[in-house]
DNA sequence: ATTATCTATAGATCTATAGATAATGC
DNA sequence: ATTATCTATAGATCTATAGATAATGC
């Protein structure tokens, strides 16, 4: 099981700091996080934050690392199961991408608002994705152009499969508060929701890959 | 045709404001925006920025208000053709939809973060939502329905499937920067990208309605 | 007369540090 | 001795305003 508890460490005032910083930042982004702020919901004096932290871009850095290893270990560690089936891969991979954003459902946002407006902190970031990604989609294209080959599936595109995965699962939570506007109470049993877009999203995929 | 240009007025002073605020706000958010950054880059004094609009917070009004508007215009004014197929419905939604994003790319990011990230501007926003949204969906549900009587398509709920083609067509834009990392110059070629996901999103709609 | 612009600066807000003091672990 | 904490304040950054001056349109 992964850690989608946030990060800790052994110290109890550096770990409220910490705490309180993951959720100020990943609410707010950094441009609209406060050191004050966190510094009170950790219910710590002010100073505290820059002895244990430094600086405001230091302990910034330090929660995006954690994130960025936290999507890396969900994205691109899909357990490749050679004999596992074109449609039970698919599944796999939709159920598990879901599941890590319900565990985190402020990461889409945060991630997509701080690698746009900021180019130095993101880099890292980015790197990570341009070395994974590739690797990660010519596994499944190989696996799509058997399934294909064997008249299981039709021959789509694994970048695009993986696109419209991603659309589907991650859009709901970067727009939830639109949604809930329009569309009253959709998310207000938010179990029940996401075990609905699991369904929904895999038939979706399914039959587009349908032959 | 729809204003996508942004905002004009009479006086040139105060459009350089506003078009460099717009450029401001759309790319960093409010709380990343500086009064200082929009004056220099209208190529005036600060003091003209407080002349004009009096405060940070009047002038993001006016420029949430307006692309509420555009918003408003695009999304819930599709000239409801009585008699238009469902598929030819389907197909108009998603390019209206794709055609107002591409022609407005940052949107969709400045919305979904600044509605999340902010409770009083915002507020303005989610109710304009809740007004239309409801009707847009009941008349869309209405000839998916009949349509689904005469045998042409399944009976899906508009809901949904309003959901999955927002998704489809929005989430490439807010993640653009990460798609780029991870399929190199994917939106290198941005009308061919959205020639593309125009007519793949369409298809993978379509495989859904499909009986 | 009114509108537009400038320089200079006040005021507010945040981040960061200095320096003293208390707690902790050899 | 080292680590952790506090108070007080410096320093930096941003927003907003005051007050003088130039331009504009009756």
């Amino acid at each position: 099981m992964m850690n989608t508890e946030g990060i800790t460490s052994s110290n109890s005032t550096e770990n409220a700091i910490l705490a309180a910083a993951e959720r100020e930042f990943l609410t707010k982004g950094f441009a609209g996080a406060r050191t004050t702020s966190i510094a009170e919901a950790a219910g710590v004096t002010h100073a505290m934050f820059h002895y244990y932290f430094r600086t405001k871009a230091k302990l910034f850095d330090r929660i995006i690392e954690e994130k960025i290893s936290l999507l890396k270990e969900a994205l691109f560690n899909p357990v490749e199961n050679e004999n596992a089936s074109i449609e039970e891969t698919i599944q796999t991979i939709i159920e598990r991408h879901l599941d890590f954003i319900a565990a985190n459902p402020d990461l889409p946002r945060f991630i997509t608002s701080e690698v746009y407006s900021n180019t130095e902190r993101s880099d890292v970031f980015l790197s990570q994705i341009t070395k994974y990604a590739p690797i990660m989609l010519n596994n499944l294209q190989s696996k799509i152009d058997r399934a294909a080959e064997a008249g299981h599936c039709r021959h789509v595109d694994a970048r695009m499969l993986i696109l419209d995965i991603t659309s589907l699962n991650i859009f709901s939570f970067i727009a939830a508060p639109i949604l809930n506007a329009a569309i009253s109470g959709l998310t207000a049993d938010f179990e029940k929701f996401i075990a609905m877009r699991k369904k929904e999203n895999f038939d979706t995929i399914m039959r587009k890959l349908k032959p």
